[in-house]
DNA sequence: TAAGCGCTTGCAACCGGTTGCATACGCTTG
DNA sequence: CAAGCGTATGCAACCGGTTGCAAGCGCTTA
């Protein structure tokens, strides 16, 4: 409301420091050549004055901007905590800090790229962001490194991210099987995410691998979401599909099905065993606690964070592939002897 | 890696267009006074090079930057998710966009606020960001306007976003109360928190108003996560304490409530009776389904959107004041007639 | 037919920094 | 004592836009 620009410039310090704005930019910069008396004349000026660097100023100076972005999928979802947990962690020991955007709160993920790339980030992590053509971000990359988690870019498969998905989903299978259970249903996500059919994938593996001929009437496809967990899990119940134990493709999917499983009055794990993927913060604390499998999400965000800024200073980066953990949990037990 | 700026400006389309770069800043910039004529050739010449307008260039001269910035507590919690729908909703009728930083990240507040600062946000929402004393940001709010939500902001109410703390804390408390629970405990927030204190205040005024006297014992402090409920029931079992109901102040407690009562064989809601705050997406998909008090955090994102962009158009601003709704589910039923 | 007007357009300054080049200075060295 | 060198600083151009001012143009009007 008041006096809208009392912003404090390096020419404001020059004045008061009785030098040029060069010098100024010089000595604030750290750069070689600055005569020490000068230079704390100007530091002192540059507190007093409660100086603030403009990094619109710097940016366009410089030619780049100091950030990198992040595309998430939608609107900061529980799940993606973690990863822009270890991005934060990353980037603080770097001089470059974080621009967010989301998909879903920009009509499609067109808008808030273009956000993003108007910004002129010095490179993008992108989660997700289905509705983006690979295509759209390979053009991106000649100029701006980009590295993609939980997607494809196809001809540009050292910028991707990679989980264990399948591994994950064939352990845990495995970890079902090994209970007793023959009959187990997955509800999957969305297939044409491709971490969903890895896990599905992984899924159907351990079933085959085990000799468990696998029927399809088990597998229904969700959406990663609570209520898909829970419409599946009634869908298989009412079409009297025998199971004994639910293997969801999520932790949020398996929550839903713990829901109707309870509507119905079973008990997980005496009646059903369920188990989820993620390892969401959750998990831990629902009813009973979820067995499930744990992604690294927060190595992930940091691995992300030093290949991009690796690429940046023009190395050639190479990334990590990650392993699931499994996580056991109290959602699990032995197949009861007469199954229902 | 290949050259790194092949970015297209206006002077490249000028060259094109055969005109001069103020002209095409003005037909682009939907200026009057261009040709119509004139403005298709632009028009049509930015759309064959791919032009996009470099922000921080924009933003120089301009003075402003388009951008209005998000300070979030911790890192993108999932308690937070809705407001920032709200926000990017908002925000997306307008051609602002969305800066957001997390405290968390930033090993206190104060970088992540300088960060905002230092990209010259035209707008702040601040999201709690406890470590960040009053004066600070309102020291700020000569330049930029400023709304705070979840925290105070001595001074400068009318900025301030609340929302009926007390209210829907005292009607939760009413409805255990009208099941005819009176051994109600209570896991409050830090009680540094002024939601958490407002949450407190409106539990104790219903026991009050209800002739129930109100037992120290049965309140325990908790810091909102799902681990401080699992530990503060815990004690209070342990303690012998003797209740038939607890009310959490967040869903995320009662959520760790619900795995002690769980572990120690208690039913909810047949021994116990259990309501949270917040209603978070979970809360309809815990087992049981969580009787909770809701907080339209999605709109008071969009109000704080409207709030800031009033302000930053120079018009004063008010703020409505938000009020909780009551959800009930399964979490609750009448007390026992013999309370163990 | 000349003055006057409004619409288009270009010039140039500016936003707040950075940086190559040139200058001025003080000192060492032959 | 002059040439030579390195250090400290200033000048001015530049990053990519925006915008006030003035000039050029075609047209109307007296």
């Amino acid at each position: 409301m008041r006096s809208s620009k009392p912003s404090v410039t390096i020419y404001d310090i020059a004045r008061v420091a009785g030098v040029s704005a060069s010098t100024v930019s010089r000595a604030l910069s750290g750069h070689l050549h600055v005569a020490a008396a000068t230079r704390e004349s100007i530091r002192s000026a540059a507190a007093a004055l409660r100086y603030r660097p403009n990094l619109m100023a710097q940016d366009l100076a410089m030619g780049r901007s100091q950030t990198i972005g992040l595309l998430l999928p939608d609107t900061v979802s529980a799940f993606w905590g973690r990863l822009v947990k270890g991005i934060e962690t990353a980037l603080r020991e770097t001089d470059y800090s974080l621009l967010m955007a989301s998909a879903e709160g920009s009509a499609s993920g067109h808008k808030a790229l273009e956000l993003l790339v108007s910004h002129h980030v010095d490179g993008l992590v992108v989660a997700a962001g289905s509705d983006i053509p690979d295509e759209e971000l390979l053009g991106l990359d000649d100029e701006t490194p980009v590295v993609a988690v939980g997607r494809s870019l196809a001809g540009r498969e050292d910028g991707l991210i990679r989980v264990g998905n399948f591994e994950g989903a064939y352990q845990v299978t495995q970890h079902l099987i090994a209970l007793g259970h023959t009959r187990v249903a997955h509800i999957s996500g969305p297939l044409w995410h491709v971490e969903a059919k890895e896990r599905l994938r992984g899924y159907r593996r351990a079933l085959e691998d085990a000799g468990i001929p696998s029927d399809p009437h088990l597998v229904v496809e969700g959406d990663f979401t609570m209520r898909a967990g829970l419409i599946a899990t009634e869908h298989l119940l009412s079409a009297g599909r025998d199971f004994t134990a639910v293997f969801a493709s999520s932790d949020q999917m398996a929550l839903g099905a713990n829901l109707a499983l309870y509507h119905r009055g079973l008990e997980v794990p005496r009646d059903v065993s369920l188990v989820g993927f993620d390892d969401q913060p959750f998990a831990a604390y629902t009813r009973p606690p979820l067995t499930t499998v744990a992604q690294p999400l927060f190595e992930m965000g940091q691995a992300a964070v030093r290949y991009l800024i690796g690429r940046i200073r023009g190395r050639a980066e190479v990334l990590p592939r990650f392993t699931t953990t499994f996580c056991l949990r109290e959602s699990t037990a032995p197949r009861r002897p007469a199954s229902s």
